[in-house]
DNA sequence: GCCTAATCGAGACGGTACGTCATGTCTTTAG
DNA sequence: CTAAAGACATGACGTACCGTCTCGATTAGGC
């Protein structure tokens, strides 16, 4: 049924991903699905903890830190084309119209993310030449280092190019050496 | 009828803004509603148009770069907090679900606000000591400028405190003061 | 208008004749039909009248009475082919759904025609060799006369065919010449 | 639903009778009408079927052909009195405005009413003195038998007296006894 | 190996909103 | 000053999904 709605919302498009579109393409009842889930958005937020998860991870790598973000800001990049990319656009989108989905969306999947990146963004940074931050700031950065590739996807509507890519990473190395001025 | 789409936006979230009730509020046939808009998004589009210009205006000031950002990203994030902020989420997130939201979104009032965006960053920089930007690098600039908060108010759905514009509006005045490494 | 009205509901049917539809054809506004006639169901009755009254009128002739009702009821029975008798078959239909259609027809149209049928069964029959018949014994022999025919046309939905005229004028005739068993 | 639909249709006629009345009426979605028929026009034949078919059967007796026929007439003539004949008289009038409805009316009911009352009208006659009468001379009748009584009833909007049902009665008897020259 | 019980597909049900149509009234505009 | 053009409030249309609810049929598990 994850399978099935993933599909639909990809193909159609968030209007036209239904209880009963679903039921109809995984052959099932749609009692069957309100067994598991209570709408629509609660099984796409299923298919995005499984998805994205890997997708979002901090790889290891040997090289600096500012090389690191680069890297993954790029990962990033690259998710928001795929299918699992779609569906955390449809859920971030669905959580502005609807208090339920946001909360939801935040408690689960944006919270555990958000302390993958800390501690990523903290892991990279000892790399490098520097002291490194502390949880509290690294947690300061996340918003300046995401924020711009947000910005240009969600609201630009625009893919991210290697540019805003390379200057964000390069300004939060800057920021992070910086950080008592932070 | 913008009065009312408006408030039952305000009142009653997304979902619960239907033509009838807008319609019924307004006091006004549903036909009526049609004659001059094809949909609920459309009206948002025509109360956005309205009320956010001004609001997201760049205000004229004697006070330093780093100082006149400050004063227009605390401005942005008031925004926010306003109805005509409700309304811009609501219409950032319904174009993460609808292609046609998002083209219109995007050809009007976001297009416009990006000049404005692009012009007063321009001028205030250009009242500082460097050499100021041109257009294209502002343009960049932009989603340096805008990311952050646009990402700690969509995805995280807190405030913008004072510390993120602070360190938001210092950063993009050092870049562009290095532009040529921008 | 009137021609309007009349060749709207020939192409289209009842159901398709609006008021909108009538002034757009006829290239006025629906405001002038309204000052003229107050429902679809009246510009019909005004058409009716014109044309069916002579469509239905009585002709003189000079054979026996039997011929002479047959002739009649020939006339009769084409007319509910014409344009005309369309209308007059959507006027009764309509008169069976609302008791105001029935009443202005009733007291316009069919009271006149009543008038006509009786006063020219009473002349045709005067000129065979029977005694002839008063006007309220005409006006019982006129259900008798035209009930099998409206009854073949508006019940069945056959057309009327030859044997049925013969009998029902021939039937007439026996009963006319013996009117004290009526 | 039918009861709802009937009852509607008694106390403020058909046009004021429509699919949100019913459905309302009968504490039932409009949707759930809709799946098992496909207008307001396909209820009432519904309802027709049950309720007419009984209130025109032509029931037995041990009296001679024209009491019999008297019978069965101010039986008819009864029927248009009360609820199921008002059904009767608004589909006899919305056929003559709609193709289909007069369709669906003459392929059903009416062509099964046709054919008991060419039966009933058999059977009466052969308890007479007379030869009785084919098929097709019976089927011929039934416009003399029953046209005078709707030509009343639809056309002159008066009820059927006493007077009309004898004389037709005996008139058809009369006809049925000379039937070579019909 | 059978019978009981739970599960699941199918889809009917009472609702709500959709977007469209025609109504009859009204205002505005052009000749 | 009239009449076209058409905006307006109203209310029904027929459709799509919603979330809840019965139905049988089909499995499984306990005896």
């Amino acid at each position: 049924m994850l399978r099935a709605a993933d599909d639909l919302l990809v193909e159609r498009g968030f209007a036209a991903l239904t209880m009963e579109g679903i039921a109809q393409r995984a052959g099932v009842a749609k009692q069957t699905i309100y067994r598991w889930w209570k709408s629509k958005v609660d099984i796409l937020l299923d298919t995005l903890s499984e998805d994205a998860r890997e997708a979002l991870a901090w790889q290891p790598g040997e090289d600096d830190p500012e090389e690191g973000l680069k890297r993954h800001l790029r990962r990033v990049a690259d998710f928001f084309e795929e299918p699992a990319g779609q569906v955390m656009r449809a859920l971030l989108g669905h959580a502005q119209l609807d208090e339920e989905t946001a909360a939801s969306l935040r408690a689960g999947f944006l919270r555990e993310q958000r302390e993958r990146d800390v501690a990523g963004l903290r892991a990279l940074l000892a790399r490098g030449d520097g002291p490194g931050v502390d949880e509290r700031t690294a947690d300061r950065l996340v918003d300046l280092l995401l924020g711009p590739l947000y910005h240009r996807v969600l609201v630009c509507g625009e893919p991210v190019d290697e540019e805003l890519v390379n200057t964000t990473a390069r300004l939060v190395v800057t920021l992070a050496n910086d950080a008592p001025g932070l």
